[in-house]
DNA sequence: CCACGACTCGAACGTTCGTTCGACAAATCG
DNA sequence: CGATTTGTCGAACGAACGTTCGAGTCGTGG
């Protein structure tokens, strides 16, 4: 349902070399989500997908610029998602049950792109860095502001809306390190916990 | 207070050694924190100590043990100090927030060792990985124990207790990605705001 | 003072990496 | 069909890395 949408990319004139960038794009995700992206070589990648190495130049400048473009069109994705899906819900509590699900229904779809994004997030320097990092933000205050009206709504006052927030990205960010699809709770169950946990912890009165 | 003790591999016969050791352990953690396991090279720790590279190899076998024993002494010492902590507590609510307190406090005084567990977590391979896996898995039982009887002791059915661990090491574990000594929150004000979310989602009633 | 062990070092090695080059093949366009 | 554009490739490059070697220095003990 919510898979990365790599045609944010899609500058090139062909729907061939469209399908061919993604192609790419997933498998490097793939290698960098198992072995991180430093021993995620160019060379493994142009394997995984049956080319050369220096074909796969023709579709990106270099090993960073792989590493950007996953990392903006799964956030791209994911945000844009999350934008439609708030659109006819205004409660506060209903808006954060939509975001928790936008954010899990993306990583259980796109398990090796979730990772990279949480697991890379200091590795690009300079410009591409900054790019992701606006998304990153815009995607915190959106998050920041249904945690807001969520205090306020339960008379909270002890808990920090800002770092709620942050413990709230903990949960949802951390799952990459536990979380099996084989092995490990169902979907529905984890994001019911997560949830669950949340939003009483929020409810509560504090002491 | 809860340094690290890197004296848990001891095993040299001059405590000239081991101030060294210790040394050249204090400053890889650093820019393997800074950096990254992969690009913090041997050159670049063995330019922070002032030393040849090869004169680094007098006190570990590989880059890897290196790291092995970063994670090993830190994971160690946290565990050593939270066995402590913990003998004179008895009831749930008191032992989870000692945990929680042990945690941070490591943290909080050795921004880099942590960081360099929580971020490198898959780095290590083999044998070194299976030794510090099981400092890991013998700090999640005595977490998983405590959150039993939380749940237990305020009736909530609804969380599983496994999952509401993994939760609460989200938040723990995830703190680097966002913690500032310089200009975030307070020590004591990052360690309430968990402690409290987490106690409140337990103790809440749940829907 | 000598012998020995602890400790240090510059140079070098072999390997691996990201990237580029020049040539070629395939696809498209007029 | 010829010209042009798109897409692919093997070989090679230069840089960087972890590690080792052989020599040397330093510290200690008898």
């Amino acid at each position: 349902m919510p898979d990365i949408s790599y045609r944010n990319l899609a500058e090139s004139r062909h729907l061939r070399t469209d399908e061919r960038l993604a192609t790419i794009l997933h498998a490097a995700a793939r290698i960098m989500a198992d072995e991180g992206y430093e021993r995620a070589t160019i060379r493994k990648v142009a394997a995984s997908v049956g080319a050369s190495i220096a074909s796969l130049y023709y579709y990106f400048n270099s090993k960073e610029e792989l590493l950007y473009q996953i990392q903006y069109c799964t956030f791209k994705t994911l945000l844009d998602n999350l934008d439609e899906s708030l659109e006819n819900v205004s409660d506060p509590d209903g808006r954060i049950r939509v975001l928790i699900r936008n954010h899990l229904d993306h990583f259980f779809r796109n398990l090796n792109e979730l990772k990279v994004c949480s697991h890379e997030l200091e590795t690009l320097k300079g410009a591409y860095y900054e790019s992701v990092k606006e998304l990153r933000k815009t995607y915190f205050r959106t998050a920041l502001g249904i945690v807001v009206d969520l205090l306020k709504d339960s008379g909270n006052t002890t808990l920090d809306p800002k770092l709620t927030t942050l413990n709230l990205f903990g949960m949802l960010d951390w799952i990459y390190t536990w979380y099996d699809p084989e092995t490990g709770p169902s979907e529905r169950k984890a994001s019911n916990q997560i949830t669950c946990l949340f939003l009483n912890g929020i409810r509560s009165p504090s002491r």
